[in-house]
DNA sequence: TTGAAAGCGCTAACAG
DNA sequence: CTGTTAGCGCTTTCAA
């Protein structure tokens, strides 16, 4: 629970208030309130008088009461995994940027991909009356989403699509992406194939897509390495390195983002294997580089900052009650195989 | 327990309130406060009658009443300029875990390297009373300033060190740094330079240090390339591209991130170019990367999590009145050139 | 150990 | 167009 008491405010010199405002402008509160959030209401001799007095004392609304009082924060809440992984930061920056505009702000919490520390995350922020709520992905604990449905807040899921969402949810099938690319690789040509994955659950439903692909050919991966989270590039060299010195023999790595894919890739290279004749490189994300880098990695393309903007907008709207359909959005964004050179 | 009360307002909009679960609990508002927040001020037998009634009420507390009430937010307002690079995502991210474990909560807002854009979420956050305020770089527009002071709330600022600090300062000096990359390649023989750098005020003074460097042994750069913001990896190897089609010769590349850094080493090896020994490439950041590609990139080391944790525990130290120096606080942190191999 | 009263700073609902 | 009257939900005196 939230732990409002604290030692005494560090002497905190009272900011001028509302009422301030109203004694140096000659008014009465409601009108310097008036002045401010519906000027058309109020007369141009007095919005002037109140205009030079908020300049004059400084002075800045407090949200804490003008919410309370409207029982609007405009607040959102936006809880993601990680902002390591660059298409996260994307998605951050899409949504905070979003909101921004529309007049919100963003509350960030970290989850690090538990489960638990998002229900933590997720009661602090509750405690603050958010408008709406982002979240990433749609498991959440049994408690989180007992809140959640009592806040009767708008949500946004994103990052997948899946059964039984919250509310609205903006994203892709993880499945259908990793089967794509099982697919997509036997059709080039490819047959002993590695496997580099996080184990955050999302990299886990790609892995599985990735599997069954293999396995309706008739083939599975030689070697398949799964590494905990956060999937840093020096742990998907380190990983592709073992998986070479335990004298595997593969012709196709699969990696579970760009980042690993990086790290494979640079390995390789380090070890005179050559990419893509002899190796293909596939990986997973929206990097910069993943579209420019030398012509050899193979990845799938997704858009963070598309997957931000769409989720901001429906929430935005939703929380304007500006939204038209009552029911529950779902939102496919779908994806696409980005291939730089003849894998 | 008696169960005798008859049933309140059939209306479920609202979340429950203090209120509520006071006449669940069969005691008083305050006492429901006090078996919240301070536990030991209460009777066994009251306390848990209140936390069986939070329990079946489902109450979360309301924190923007209690905040009006305390004058004590336990938010903390965040400005970074970018979430794309990862030096900056990895100081978020140790910012908010670190005020997370302390009980406090993180505003975000992301200026774009934009003063005017600082200064618009700086005045949108500070109506939310927040008890402490974590700024990039020591440069701020004046109204900014002046609200700041205003405000009375401690401030850390952050990635910088110099002068006027408005409170707490946490950084490093990136003349510094630039100077020493300078003198670092002059050292290793380089003796024509290019230089791709971005065009905020912070890789403009690493660069002004690096020039100066330069200059100082009668060297000037070949060619300097400014980008504007955000520095992605497919510009710096834009940028190279076109200083060689250019016909400049140099066998040395500063760069003013590791970004742009891969970028040009990406376009150098495309071109065939050989690193290190025709041409020496020097970065600027902490990316995993960095540490760990090919041994071709020298790298200034900063760790973005280390200015992260020091901002967030000073500001701590602060906002609980813990802090035993009144006086402006300033860390240096330093910076080292990593080495991969012979540049 | 508990409670009653009085705000915190702002705004919704009515008047005027 | 402007002001008055009540709160929003919680915590702080100050009594009991």
């Amino acid at each position: 629970m939230s732990q409002n008491r604290q030692d005494p405010p560090p002497g905190r010199a009272k900011a001028p208030t509302l009422i301030d405002v109203a004694k140096v402008a000659g008014v009465s509160p409601i009108t310097v309130s008036r002045a401010l959030n519906q000027p058309e209401m109020v007369s141009d001799k007095a919005r002037a008088k109140v205009t030079a007095a908020v300049e004059k004392t400084g002075y800045l609304p407090n949200m804490l009461a003008g919410s309370l009082a409207t029982q609007t924060s405009r607040l959102v809440a936006l809880i993601v995994p990680t902002v390591a992984n660059p298409i996260f930061a994307e998605t951050v920056r899409a949504i905070t940027e979003t909101l921004e505009r529309a007049g919100y702000q963003t509350l960030l919490g970290i989850s690090g991909y538990s489960d638990q520390q998002e229900q933590d995350l997720l009661e602090a922020i509750l405690c603050r009356r958010p408008d709406g709520i982002i979240l990433t992905g749609l498991q959440h604990s049994e408690i989180s989403r007992t809140r959640l449905k009592a806040a009767a807040t708008p949500i946004v899921e994103t990052w997948d699509l899946g059964e039984d969402p919250l509310d609205a949810l903006v994203g892709f099938s993880h499945y259908d992406v990793g089967r794509a690319v099982g697919r997509y690789l036997l059709e080039k040509g490819r047959r002993r194939f590695a496997a580099v994955s996080a184990d955050d659950r999302r990299a886990d439903s790609r892995l599985a897509g990735f599997t069954d692909a293999l396995s309706e050919a008739g083939a599975t991966p030689v070697a398949t390495r799964r590494l905990a989270t956060p999937a840093k590039f020096s742990r998907g060299r380190q990983a592709f390195a073992e998986l070479l010195d335990e004298g595997i023999e593969c012709d196709a790595v699969y990696c579970s983002s760009d980042t690993l894919a990086h790290g494979v890739m640079t390995e390789a290279r380090y070890r005179g294997i050559d990419i893509p004749h002899r190796l293909a490189v596939i990986g997973f994300g929206d990097l910069d580089f993943a579209a420019h880098t030398l012509p050899t990695l193979t990845s799938v393309q997704i858009n963070g900052a598309e997957i931000g903007l769409r989720a901001a907008r429906h929430l935005i709207a939703a929380m304007s009650g500006t939204s038209t359909s009552p029911d529950p959005v779902r939102i496919d964004l779908g994806f696409s195989i980005i291939e730089r050179d003849s894998a």
